[in-house]
DNA sequence: ACAGAACCGTACCGTACGGTACTGATGCTG
DNA sequence: CAGCATCAGTACCGTACGGTACGGTTCTGT
């Protein structure tokens, strides 16, 4: 009964790896729908196999998701002196890095995956373990993890005087919205519309400054400081 | 073979109605899980009935996604006498309809469907047909409906000189950005965060506020004009 | 009152898939 | 070579669910 090969780490080894790429692969392709025997017909091993190692179905989504993520972290920065036009371009590097990330296939399919997770697992109600909800994991590694970077380049920016804000959590969640609008929607529904690299481009650039233009410490604080 | 009762318009029977809001309940409270034996149960129907009516199991969930949004539909605005005071408030009041509406247990359930049925459906090439893709139907009446209500807003408030911008698309998205900022994807993979009344008044005051600081015409033009 | 349609409830069928068991091939160790 | 572990491949089982068929009951029109 109890999973005898948990292993909980996030090493797998290369095997195991080429195993999740496979079942990444599929997501991609197939959505949802993807069997064991996909899986295991793709990856040219057994089902049994995959059994021995990721315990169940629900086990070799989580250990997928984990995997795509620790494949995405993207290296810290250093607080390097800022002025604002420095500034702008970090902000504009994070715009762009985020609408590149959300509109890839791979970042479509598993935030589909993570929603329907989410939504199946209402009825067992103490079944909270965040190593095994999809939703919070994709949600971990994706605004959560964006947010933990860009803080500091916030706080670093109003120490700077270059912008005033007195939360920074709210300040990054418009500057997710100018970022995000309502692309990640759009794609998560199925609507096919193209986003070039010149596209990102411009919406970043668009989004960096528009966030400077709210919060730039020369503008009156009552338009900035007004969330709470 | 071919669907002999298929109606095509939108008007459903009381009865039938009855049973769409069976559907809409079991989604709403079990996610995607929803089994045709589940809502013949619910509705104290007969599956040969719901076949009958819906043809298969698709298309009660279309008519299903198809009665909700029927019933979501708001009045449309009446163009009044324009000051800025009024366009705030206006613009203040679709944000606050719009949180109230993506916040709703009902809207994350028929978001989550949809965005599953548009990630299964990538094999089967040519079916594209816009009425039986649930993605598009959602997409239809949530993010395209409030572009079509806000547009007259924003150009009546353009023609009164009270804002600038070239692009209106452009501007509704962006002032769409300011207004979910990250709430509908939290709630989409299932993040429990609570928003009250007071946050849905809050933020959305604080969209409009900031949507007119970027777009007021007495701003410099190439904050609001950069966006193609 | 009677005929027929609509419809509820349920039994039934076929299939797809999650999970398990078994077999045989390959490779490693002593 | 002997012994053992790993794993691919596949056959197998149980179940859940989509879809259909059918008996029995209520409703409707004449």
């Amino acid at each position: 009964m109890p999973s005898a090969g948990r292993h909980g780490e996030e090493g797998f080894t290369a095997r195991q790896q080429a195993v999740l790429d496979a079942a990444l692969g599929l997501l991609v392709e197939q959505g949802d729908q993807l069997t064991m025997m996909a899986v295991a017909r793709r990856a040219s091993c057994s089902k049994e196999t995959l059994y021995k190692w990721f315990g169940d179905r629900d086990g070799l989504l989580t250990a997928t998701v984990q995997w795509q993520a620790a494949k995405v972290t993207v290296g810290a920065v250093d607080r390097e002196k800022l002025d604002i036009e420095s500034l702008r371009a970090r902000l504009e590097e994070f715009a762009a890095n985020w609408l590149a990330v959300i509109s890839t296939k791979t970042s479509i399919a598993l935030n589909r995956l993570a929603m329907a997770h989410a939504g199946s697992l209402k009825a067992n109600k103490g079944k909270r373990d965040p190593d095994r909800d999809l939703g919070a994991i994709v949600l971990e590694n994706g605004r959560f993890a964006i947010e933990r970077r860009l803080k500091p380049v916030l706080e670093a920016g109003r120490d700077a005087g270059l912008i005033r804000f007195e939360d920074a959590e709210a300040a990054f969640r418009t500057f997710f919205g100018l970022v995000a609008r309502d692309v990640q929607i759009r794609l998560l529904l199925g609507d096919r519309f193209a986003l070039t690299k010149a596209d990102i481009a411009r919406d970043a650039a668009t989004a960096a400054i528009q966030f400077l233009t709210l919060y730039a410490s020369t503008n009156p604080p009552a338009t900035s400081g007004a969330q709470h």
